[in-house]
DNA sequence: CACCGTTATCGTCGGTTTGACGCGAACAAC
DNA sequence: GTTGTTCGCGTCAAACCGACGATAACGGTG
């Protein structure tokens, strides 16, 4: 507490306790979409423990004065390359379970990262290597991650997916000028579904302030598609929710 | 990093590092439906800094090895004499600028307890009392907190407000034999807004488990009004949501 | 008992959103 | 021209919404 603990300290002599200082980490989830998949940042580990497995990006506060939130950008910065800008990079949730690091207490703030255009990580530091991987590959069964850092990702993809349900976060994986379809794309990939082109063009284009369009078209095999540009809008209204099937809330 | 940090410490010499330790503290946002109002636990400090100033109940770790979680449940326990058995109690955000304490650095993990049937809170340690108060009045303009607790509760407000959108939490508020009126009562509380009690009562009534006819009925003044028990479910389908004036979203 | 104020509950109405899906338009390839 | 493909419009029924009228069933008052 901010005064002394009353109880779990009450047995003991007052000068015996002080207050403990565990090591803080930052965890980042950096998602994309990416030749057609939902990927993430892993890096393989150079150093015990878990050397050699594959590991969500992070690391330690620099100094003992580092924000965390500035931590995670610098980490992010440091592990992509990109500037940090436009830059959505929210907070997910902190992870403190006392056994997480085998070596020692050890509790993360873990961030997530959800932006298109980041450049390939370049492996650096302790780290052997650094890759984009397909999220559904590493969230498989028998597939393994460092730490806790399996069950961080399946929290940053749930997070994920369900920012696309309430903001116009998708626009942003397409290109300048897209499809109804390039956006149908991107949730199709990120949700791992597939929706009804007819309806997703229904819904995309009654927001207001989703979709602005250019005029132009583009032709690739069918009859050509209306070209897009981002609207101003951010939120979306009303909503594009997945099917209830898949999220069991709501 | 759990590898060396290679570019913010790379100019210093490598035995010069060591991985830095913070104070972890937990707070918690206690919050319950009492007396016609959302309330939550404050207590007024007794020490430096912001001492008698209102604050939410939390502390440090009680040492290093201690689950955070477990921390929280054992802060909420000391202050509130609550058996943490049947409690909801999530974990709602980390809060970690470098000068929320004026000390020293302290990063705080946040949970919410949004719970019914707590017992007077019991002001102890170097609390010089420790209390129910009413949230609209602490969230007022004026009204302050120390640290940035004020911040941490108006996140845990708008927590706490849209669980009762998406589950059927604000049932636990109510008697085990309650009426629709009475579950009204507290979605109005909790919200700050009036509901219309008939298309209420359609909503309630339709959505399936959440609510059990008893076959009971009770009269406090008009038509005696039908009894209900808490139902199975713990989603609500179709959700209840609130106007969309008050939320921005949606 | 008649009446009134209060609350509960049911029902109606028009509007919006939804998923499922038919259909024709507009291209490319052959 | 024919075929295959994608696009975008439209239809339909079901679900759901807010607003609100109407009635039921009390307790209280005259």
């Amino acid at each position: 507490m901010w005064m002394d603990d009353r109880s779990a300290q009450a047995a003991m002599p007052e000068e015996a306790w002080t207050i403990p200082e565990v090591a803080v980490a930052v965890d980042l989830a950096i998602l994309t979409v990416r030749s057609g998949a939902l990927k993430v940042v892993l890096v393989e580990r150079g150093i015990e423990p878990f050397a050699g497995m594959p590991a969500l990006p992070g690391g330690f506060l620099a100094h003992e004065a580092e924000d965390v939130e500035a931590a995670a950008f610098r980490e992010l910065t440091e592990e992509t390359g990109l500037s940090p800008e436009s830059l959505h990079l929210e907070q997910l949730r902190t992870y403190g379970a006392p056994d997480r690091d085998p070596r020692r207490r050890v509790i993360t703030v873990c961030y997530l990262a959800f932006v298109p255009g980041l450049p390939s990580p370049t492996a650096g530091g302790d780290a052997a290597d650094a890759n984009w991987v397909p999220v559904d590959a590493v969230l498989r069964k028998r597939s393994r991650l460092a730490f806790d850092h399996k069950k961080i990702l399946a929290d940053a993809v749930e997070r994920a997916r369900s920012k696309l349900e309430y903001t116009t976060l998708a626009a942003a994986f397409c290109p300048p000028e897209f499809t109804v379809s390039d956006l149908r794309q991107v949730y199709e990939i990120v949700w791992g579904e597939e929706l009804d082109p007819r309806n997703f063009h229904r819904k995309v284009t009654s927001v207001a302030g989703f979709l602005v369009p250019t005029g132009g078209r583009t032709s690739r095999g069918g009859r050509p598609a209306a070209l897009f540009r981002r609207g101003p809008a951010e939120v979306l209204h009303p909503a594009i929710l997945r099917t209830p099937s898949r999220t069991g809330r709501r």
